[in-house]
DNA sequence: GCGCAACGTGACAGTCTCGTGACAGCGGCG
DNA sequence: CGCCGCTGTCACGAGACTGTCACGTTGCGC
């Protein structure tokens, strides 16, 4: 799970420390000296979590996080803050500015990142997948199971994503770069040409069951799913 | 959705923190700072769901949780308690005394929103206490038991949790991130694999008994407690 | 019919996921 | 204290899955 977060924190030393591991987590990290300069990374792109040092030069961190948490676009975004023993008692100020979490310095890389994976997977809401049928598929998100009439179908995670893409999205031309955007998630690189790969890897498995034609080819274009011939 | 909440806190920032949070998320708010007020307020009007601090003056959270239990008209209201960190290994306790969720401190106000919603919306839906059977498994919630037909299956506590959690929501693929936030508690670090292999202990504990396949791994996703294969 | 570009297909090596056994820490209990 | 049940983590290996390539096939304009 690849996630950014931003990190608030004036001290190099800490600031390094808290990168390293992050980076060793599969994490991308950015930076920011004090509030302002977190503000303005925040208006480029919102983080999927924040590190909030308390002590901050020119604004602390409560504040920052209380003007966050009014901000538009990012009252979602979990903040977990670094405070320094002692400071605790300031706690039940943080939480009423909708802090979710604290880790008190020193702490473990370890313990940073097992509170970070908590916090962000707390933030993650549910998936409110239905069920969906067409073309005599029928496709279970939450079981997450393909049946082709009454017999189940076996497939694979990818060739299961761009499945359900397409029942989700029927007669529609996509070309291989928008299906790479939806099913591969936008930021990974790999050839277009992998994409009819999976195509064909998907018609294979579904065509034992006789549900054939269903995945069109267009030509110059992209590819089509789509009840009519 | 307009509930009554009771709340029963001995520290003033907390209960005012908490009660600021529940009011905004449209509830009502009761306030008690002792087992004995709690008492009284119950035996007013009893509320739709109780919080309760772990530590109270004179009685323990736990004793009132119990108490309240064999209380005629409140033993199906609801209860969650607040627990310190370090306070958690009682939680088993409190399962067995018939509390319906936990919240450890630090807390943010979104995580006690959600799991107040979460626990309502359980209770509305009665699936608590009576004993599940699922896949010639039986579960007796009451008892803490499990039957593999007529004879009874020796099981651990995580195991256990594990297994009623799935019996309760069958059908349905749940991420180890789900699953850590359902069966471990929200605000508990642990690493994803773990639940592989509490998967595996549980699968190995039913094995014996011939209750085979139930739990499916869903590659790339999560986990699976189905009847079908 | 020809040539070209687009697409289908099979193979393959690298990567990732998951199952599994082992192990250390931690309370509980005799 | 030593033993025991339970738990979380780790390391290892088998197998599934994936991205890419090379080559065959098809469609299309001329």
């Amino acid at each position: 799970m690849h996630k950014r977060i931003l990190v608030v924190e004036d001290e190099a030393s800490i600031r390094d420390m808290v990168a390293f591991a992050l980076r060793k987590a599969d994490m991308e990290v950015i930076h920011a000296a004090d509030a302002r300069a977190a503000l303005v990374a925040i208006s480029d792109t919102p983080p999927d979590l924040i590190l909030l040092d308390w002590m901050l030069p020119g604004m602390t961190g409560l504040e920052l996080a209380r003007r966050l948490r009014g901000e538009q676009g990012t009252a979602e975004v979990p903040i977990i803050m670094l405070t320094a023993r002692g400071e605790e008692m300031d706690r039940v100020n943080g939480l009423e500015a909708g802090v979710d979490d604290y880790v008190v310095k020193p702490f473990s890389t370890r313990e940073l990142i097992a509170r970070i994976k908590a916090v962000l997977r707390r933030a993650q809401g549910d998936d409110g997948a239905g069920s969906i049928e067409s073309g005599g598929l029928r496709i279970d998100g939450p079981a997450h199971r393909v049946y082709a009439g009454d017999t189940q179908i076996e497939i694979g995670p990818t060739e299961y994503r761009l499945l359900h893409f397409f029942m989700t999205h029927a007669e529609r031309v996509y070309s291989r770069a928008q299906l790479l955007d939806q099913v591969w998630g936008g930021s990974v690189y790999v050839e277009e040409r992998t994409v009819d790969v999976h195509i064909r890897r998907l018609r294979k498995t579904l065509e034992p069951f006789g549900v054939d034609g269903l995945i069109q080819t267009v030509r110059g274009t992209g590819y089509r799913f789509s009840v009519n011939p």
